[in-house]
DNA sequence: CGTACTACCGTGATCGGTGACGGTCACGCA
DNA sequence: TGCGTGACCGTCACCGATCACGGTAGTACG
């Protein structure tokens, strides 16, 4: 029982083309004609019907989101991608966009859930988070030519690009932030390597360490897995070193808490004997005790610059997307304190 | 220039209706002509476009999401709304219904943008999870008369109704689970008290201790707010009564870590001195040290029962809703410990 | 052989909008 | 007066599907 176009141009006495005209803000419609149009729907509580309106102008002001929190296999969650998601919906509710949900199954014909939904609801634009950007749905949608864009996941194609943190230097600033303090045994334990953002940060970790004319020793890069359980392993790793660092930066929160921990398990305390760096800032950095030194990432102009890009993209036919790279900002919290002086 | 249904049509021989009529597995076509037209859809990669389904079946078979990530203001933010959101989206996956996310903005022209959106797309249903029931909007939504499914908040109506875990056994199993460790002097903090979560573990806690024979003292109930800073408050109110509690039970895992770090503060230990009990089971109760106790609600299981309540209510027109409560299950960590033998 | 019934399929209306196109009317100007 | 112009609005054909209805052919049955 949904009153439609029909009835409120019945009650205002002009023809549907006219209040379309009227209510979508188009010229050529007079001012009174207008107002009164308005006053009508608003009487009537008129709303367009979205999927109508979809289907004739072929657009559907939906975008998908590709949001899935753990990434291959499920060992545990990754806590930033709520505050992704958070950033991404805040910026989203300005643009008059929708955002539909969707989840990286196979459907029953074969053909892959992410293209399809996207087909089958007009999706107008893509945003992946979450994935792995080499499973070949991802690609599969790429390549279907649909707007889409990576946050913290790096997409390239015709239609395709990403937002992220700018990881390298991100990481240098802690590596910085580390040097001046005195350190000078500085250790890493990375993500896992295939993503980007883990062989981002040990770039940034390299680079700053050359430049402060620090050496690398054997085993003070460490690969993990961005979940708590491989920063735990890793610094046991470390602290089993004949020389164990005096700090470390880890290339992820829930890392840096696991090695946190086992630097507590060990006896030893934070930052009083080793000093420890994160990255990503999540939620459970301001919780832990001591809290966590770490970098933060902007996650509400992360989703901003993610909308624009992504707006951007689906109103040039032909713009070729820049990848946005947001710079992430240091948060001294009390994990990091100065080198303890040498006995 | 994607493939409708008339080229199907065109390609296999038949009319439109009949491709969908076979397509969608209705009986009257033979055999052979099904096979035919599915084999021909599959080749041109058919799928049906969504909109014009909708548009004349008169469903979306899309459901709504109202998805805050922070109570009334935006203090901080609720780990565990990201596990809801999982679990939701996981029973989702299976019923081919989709999920848009609506964000709870009024829309320019006053009419709220809850009731306002599942209109215009023609929503089947409505879960809420994390916003305030006794918002006008959700009323308004919820009165409505579209299928509507509160996740651990109490909506009800004619076509309404939620899924919640038992949050009155749940707090008394925290109880049984201190009293059996010696424990007398017990002491809550709960969350903000229009919410029925609050409400409803502080009665838990309540019984529990009734059961037991225990009292309440004066003081030894604290009304927090489900942030940590209301915890670590309201430890501090409690440290500072004249007959401190052995043990302390928190209505939300977030304020027993902030209770937890109120106690380190002050120079005691946990579980030595106070042990403490949270609500919730969120990722961080089992990194903190202690590992927390608290009381796990089973995400997975909330979102399958909450997605069978609302197709329960979608497909029956005057299907009586129930709400459905599930048992939370205690989870003992460390966090707690036998009461400190009287000095 | 005529009729009734079943199985299968096509026709046309419809869902609720939008947009291209064309028509009307008032006005300005030669 | 005649004509061009622009502002405003209605008509009609869609968008891509579904569904009610009707038609046809083949079979069974009296």
């Amino acid at each position: 029982m949904r009153v439609d176009i029909r009835e409120v141009a019945r009650r205002s006495g002009v023809s549907m083309a006219t209040v379309s005209r009227a209510l979508n803000g188009r010229p050529d419609v007079s001012d009174v004609t207008r107002s009164r149009i308005e006053e009508v729907a608003r009487e009537l509580g008129y709303t367009a019907n979205q999927q109508a309106r979809a289907l004739v102008r072929r657009r559907s002001d939906m975008v998908g989101l590709i949001w899935e929190t753990a990434y291959i296999g499920s060992k545990g969650r990754q806590p930033f991608l709520q505050d992704l998601l958070v950033g991404l919906k805040m910026a989203l509710a300005d643009t008059g966009y929708h955002l539909m949900l969707l989840s990286p199954q196979t459907a029953a014909n074969g053909v892959n859930a992410f293209v399809q939904a996207a087909m089958q609801h007009g999706l107008d634009g893509v945003v992946l988070m979450g994935v792995n950007e080499h499973l070949p749905a991802v690609e599969a949608l790429i390549s279907s030519g649909r707007p889409c864009v990576g946050l913290d996941l790096q997409v390239t194609g015709p239609r395709a690009s990403y937002v992220t943190s700018n990881n390298v230097t991100g990481a240098e600033a802690a590596i910085h932030h580390l040097v001046a303090l005195g350190h000078e045994r500085i250790a890493t334990v990375t993500g896992n390597m295939p993503l980007i953002a883990a062989v981002d940060r040990l770039a940034g970790y390299r680079n700053a360490m050359a430049e402060a004319g620090l050496d690398i020793p054997e085993g003070y890069e460490q690969e993990g897995d961005f979940f708590i359980e491989s920063g735990h392993e890793s610094m046991q790793a470390l602290l089993a070193l004949d020389n164990p660092p005096t700090a470390v930066f880890a290339g992820g929160d829930t890392m840096a808490i696991g090695a946190m921990q086992a630097i507590a398990d060990a006896g030893l305390t934070v930052p009083g004997d080793i000093s420890v760096v994160g990255y990503d800032d999540i939620d459970h950095a301001a919780i832990v005790r001591p809290g966590l030194t770490t970098i933060s990432q902007d996650y509400l102009a992360i989703g901003q610059a993610a909308v624009r890009l992504l707006t951007q993209i689906m109103d040039d036919e032909d713009h070729e997307p820049q990848p946005q790279v947001l710079p992430g900002r240091l948060i001294v919290r009390a994990s990091t304190g100065p080198v303890r002086p040498a006995t």
